[in-house]
DNA sequence: ATCAACATGAGTTTTTAT
DNA sequence: ATAAAAACTCATGTTGAT
């Protein structure tokens, strides 16, 4: 019996083993790493370190083929190798830098196994909002079907081979890609991979606004033709400056006489309000759109972010890291006619709630939710929330992830009976377009948090069996 | 097939204000 | 000192033309 797999100090090695293999490493490339790098040392090191002990090796190969190659587009060309070298002195340097995009791209040639993973278009997802049978037949491979519920989320714009990388993890279950827009006014592609049923889905009510017009109609008097937007771009964690509006303005004003500017000066401003998803408040006037809409437009109850200390650029950043409600509660809403008399939710990354929202406004009463969110005012937000909807359940609070042991949840397995669901989304700081600087992929700083995700749901798949 | 032009991001770093 | 505002950014996919 496995029981004390994970119980005491001398097989967490074994664990972080399975796991490297698990990645596709080599037994012999992991145990090489946790030998050079410690005990201590996290998944997300030891990866970087395999990938810089690779690199290596591969460097070596080109310096010794460099003679023989001409072929200009080969690894081998000097400027190609020098970046290579720099890359290489870098990681040694700041290991927490490693990005294997070189790596995958070069491997992938050689073994061609990774899975391709297309995004549709349009990003409707399995199930048409409007509808509750799927529009595509899934098959859910076996091992799969007999894991406790799940729910992973991240942005679906990822580099390369990010998302067949976390699919391989998660059991090899396909994404369902979703664009928001297709439930509320704003735009939101995301990937979810989930063990969830697809059949007999159902919306929130009432609807959320589908148009930018229904959902901040007061615009609608300020709106120019020539801006022809309907519906908001993605609601990221910053908003547009003041300087920028002002510019605008200025811009604008030198046409007033005229019925409308030029096209380049429309193609300026359309361009910026495109950027920072501006709405017209005032006669050439723009602005961001403020907190309370943003709450509106994510399906959370008006001010559920604001008051108890909580200052509008962390209202800004919390919004913009949730998840989209009624998008979430959509794929939620099978598990209403399980679980009529409530579940228990193990939420990862649970940021301001938006998992426990989505069920709570679905009528799934909550019996135990463990909450896992590092953010201090995030975990307030959750907690007044928690209050003033009367819940009758126990809130559990944890601030970081890495405090989720097996100990901690055979505890909780055994006080309340197993998680019903297992429910988040990992930062994605390393995998947005947004990031000019350290778009690195799953293994960056932020993203590779994603390994905790997988960690955690593999102990709750062992202490439930 | 190939390519350029275009659309689109749950961001990070530096400077300024309080 | 800390918090807000402003400045600074590019990988990736789509589209439509040769």
């Amino acid at each position: 019996m496995p029981d004390n797999k994970y119980s005491n100090k001398s097989l967490e090695k074994e664990e972080k083993l399975w796991l490297l293999v698990g990645m596709g490493y080599t037994a012999e490339e992991a145990l090489t790493a946790m030998d050079k790098c410690g005990p201590d040392t996290q998944i997300a090191e030891l990866t970087d370190f395999i990938y810089a002990a690779e690199l290596e090796k591969e460097l070596d190969v080109c310096i010794r083929e460099l003679p023989d190659e001409e072929d200009e587009k080969s690894y081998s060309h000097p400027r190609n190798l020098e970046f290579l070298s720099n890359k290489k002195r870098k990681l040694y340097k700041d290991e927490k830098q490693g990005s294997r995009g070189l790596w995958r791209s070069s491997k992938k040639q050689e073994c061609g196994t990774e899975r391709r993973i297309y995004i549709p278009n349009p990003m409707i997802g399995f199930c048409d909002p409007d509808e509750s049978w799927p529009i595509v037949e899934r098959k859910l491979p076996e091992a799969a079907k007999r894991l406790p519920y799940f729910y992973y989320e991240n942005v679906a714009l990822t580099p390369q081979g990010v998302w067949s990388k976390i699919s391989r993890f998660l059991y090899d279950i396909e994404p369902e890609f979703v664009d928001s827009v297709y439930f509320c006014a704003c735009a939101r592609k995301r990937g979810y991979i989930h063990n969830l049923p697809i059949h007999n889905r159902f919306p929130l009510t009432p609807r959320p606004p589908r148009t930018i017009q229904e959902a901040i109609p007061w615009t609608k008097k300020w709106w120019p033709s020539w801006d022809g937007r309907t519906t908001l771009d993605c609601i990221h964690t910053k908003s547009g400056s003041a300087k920028l509006a002002e510019r605008i303005r200025q811009a604008l004003e030198e046409y007033d006489g005229e019925p409308e500017p030029p096209r380049h000066v429309q193609t300026y401003v359309l361009a910026e309000c495109r950027k920072w998803n501006l709405v017209w408040v005032g006669r050439n006037k723009v602005a961001p759109i403020e907190p309370n809409e943003m709450e509106m437009l994510m399906g959370f109850p008006r001010n559920h972010t604001r008051g108890g200390g909580v200052c509008n650029g962390d209202r800004y950043t919390a919004l913009g890291n949730s998840f989209q409600v009624d998008t979430v509660a959509y794929h939620l809403s099978v598990l209403k006619e399980q679980f009529p008399n409530g579940i228990n939710v193990l939420s990862l990354f649970s940021g301001i709630g938006g998992a426990e929202v989505a069920l709570h406004r679905l009528g799934i009463p909550l019996k135990n939710v463990v909450s896992v969110e590092i953010s201090e005012v995030n975990r307030n937000i959750v907690r007044g929330w928690w209050k003033e909807t009367n819940q009758c359940g126990n809130l559990i609070e944890i601030a970081d992830v890495q405090e989720v042991t097996w100990d901690k949840l055979e505890q909780y397995v055994s006080s309340f009976g197993g998680f019903d669901l297992l429910i988040g989304g990992s930062p994605c700081n390393n995998l947005s377009g947004r990031n000019r600087v350290s778009r690195v992929g799953l293994e960056g700083e932020h993203s590779s948090l994603f390994y905790e995700y997988f960690r955690i749901l593999d102990l709750v798949k062992c202490i439930m069996g």
